[in-house]
DNA sequence: AACTATTTATAAGA
DNA sequence: TTCTTATAAATAGTT
């Protein structure tokens, strides 16, 4: 549409094809514009220039993040996906332990205990049991560790006041 | 362009907007082609119609999610980092959870414990205890399920041997 | 950035 | 939906 009818082809004319661009990429937007109110849909355009500049249009109210969610729902295909798969995967593995340890600590706890089965109430019963074990060994070695102390303070205090007694008599 | 000139304005009537819209989708991805072809620029076009049908064109080997990453990195407008960004928060809080969840079923399995404070031992040897006690409790209530099962299982029998005896007794 | 001859898109009709 | 066609709109080449 023009003084003369041209080839759908690379313009190699390297000012001509940058005019052609601003030209038809204005075209372009007016279109979307009005394709958007007159049929009341929804447009996402982006346009890179081969210099790497860039144009959009979008339609109104709707921004670009929710043209694309919506593409991507609809199309199937994955967008952003790609990026956050393994994020994604971490995520869902993550939870799952984090649900697993939930459920545990609950039941240790004594919670939520109704639907286990006997050998399962026996083996909670041992953990627990372990777990004390474990606990009272550990208290018994701090109450040891303390009395030792007492023990050599109460010493020590004899030694220095014998020491302080002696020194007394000294002077 | 057209038999008549119409107002860019919603059209009313639901059919002719339909077609309309169909036709000016056709138009709009022919165009984004050719400025595809001619001025070798690069074009992302996705439209929505507002009966919720998509159509998209993107130029050659230049694949959406490219053009958005470009789109991206242009506008400085975050579009999934938004998005990364939330999931990378939860992240970071659901391990969180999952570490202080970690330690305390180890500190139950009384491991780990050696840098405790005597109150703190306190603490996780009740926690223990009340755990133990619930599980015993659940245990016992179970023996006495079971035991009345028997019982009952064993008057059952009895009245079912009486039956049978008295049954053989008659013929 | 304007202009304008032509081509192209498309509104209405079938 | 598809085709036809009169007309509006876009734009290629020019100034």
């Amino acid at each position: 549409m023009g003084r003369g009818k041209i080839e759908i082809k690379r313009i190699e004319n390297s000012s001509n094809r940058q005019v052609t661009y601003s030209k038809r990429r204005n075209g372009i937007i007016k279109k979307a514009k009005e394709i958007t109110v007159l049929c009341d849909a929804q447009v996402s355009l982006v346009v890179f220039a081969s210099s790497g500049k860039m144009h959009e249009y979008c339609s109104p109210s709707t921004p670009l993040i929710d043209i694309l969610d919506k593409y991507h729902k609809q199309s199937g295909k994955r967008l952003w996906d790609a990026k956050h798969e393994n994020l994604s995967n971490e995520m869902d593995r993550v939870k799952k332990e984090n649900d697993n340890m939930q459920i545990e600590l609950r039941r240790l706890r004594g919670e939520d205990i109704t639907s286990l089965n006997y050998k399962e109430l026996m083996a909670l019963e041992e953990a627990l049991e372990n777990g004390l074990t474990g606990v009272r060994e550990k208290q018994s070695e701090l109450m040891k560790m303390m009395r030792t102390n007492e023990r050599m303070m109460e010493e020590e205090n004899k030694r220095l006041n014998y020491e302080l007694c002696s020194t007394k008599r000294r002077w």
